[in-house]
DNA sequence: TTGAAAGTGAGAATCACTATCATCTAGCCG
DNA sequence: CGGCTAGATGATAGTGATTCTCACTTTCAA
């Protein structure tokens, strides 16, 4: 079999989660990804954790953070701010917010803001806008 | 079996600080609510802890903790999320969000928001927006 | 003035990570 | 194949922020 090259434009992505160029795929990190690809809702890091030690009963602490961490760095999961505990969601790159169920923690992703427009922002305050963080919470459909 | 009490805003508020309903006032967190009424950028429990004993030696962490929640509850401070530390605004109750400067940390509120409205959040996804949390990332006017 | 409720300080405990490091291994190369 | 090496791992110690506990003190309405 001829050995497979990687296409320059080929994306490093797992099971439509998007890593970084040239991550290896360990069995632990696939363990952890396969948690994430397949969550709908908010979870925290030792959630993964407990969860993927009853497959990998080995897995450390430390490989979950990294993995999450690295997700984060791609853009595939996000930190939900705003909740009493620090949790994340898997999210699609790009810019977007979140509705927060406060019933079920289920987590939706919207296209819809209106943040200030950073030409606005300028005018009004001299403020250069950066970014934003915008969460909102609520209750979804299925719990109302 | 009803007691006399005292009107609802009679010494509910202290220096602009709006307390929680029949809060002692104590010296201690006379200390505490004068560093955070005096404060113009945003602030850490230590950083007012390690202000506060310069001039009240024995207060306790936990005050400063205790003092700032309450003051998060009654709407007076709110924390800033986004940001590497954890750390919080004074601010008026009330509807705003936060312009936060990258640079010098000074934090500027304003009323401009435009987050999605809870009729259309109503409409697309069947979810009952309650609140949201917004905070703006950038360079203020001072430091651009 | 007084007593119950509220507040306090000190330190222990908890929580959510982060750092360290000896060891291991995925993926590239021949 | 098998060897190489940068990158990954697990165990555990460390860290920083916050919360808890509890004996003691203080506030303030009656």
């Amino acid at each position: 079999m001829t050995r497979p090259r990687r296409p320059p434009d080929d994306r490093d992505e797992y099971r439509g989660l998007r890593l970084p160029h040239r991550t290896r795929l360990t069995p632990q990190r696939r363990a952890v990804l396969d948690l994430i690809a397949d969550r709908e809702d908010s979870f925290t890091a030792v959630d993964l954790f407990q969860e993927a030690r009853r497959r990998k009963p080995k897995l450390g602490l430390a490989t979950v953070y990294r993995t999450v961490d690295m997700l984060r760095r791609s853009g595939s999961v996000r930190p939900l701010v705003g909740d009493a505990r620090p949790a994340y969601v898997r999210c699609e790159p790009g810019h977007h917010h979140h509705l927060v169920c406060l019933s079920c923690g289920a987590v939706e992703e919207t296209e819809l803001c209106g943040a200030p427009s950073p030409a606005e922002l300028r005018k009004r305050y001299g403020f250069r806008a950066e970014g934003h963080e915008l969460d909102i919470y609520g209750t979804c459909s299925r719990c109302s």
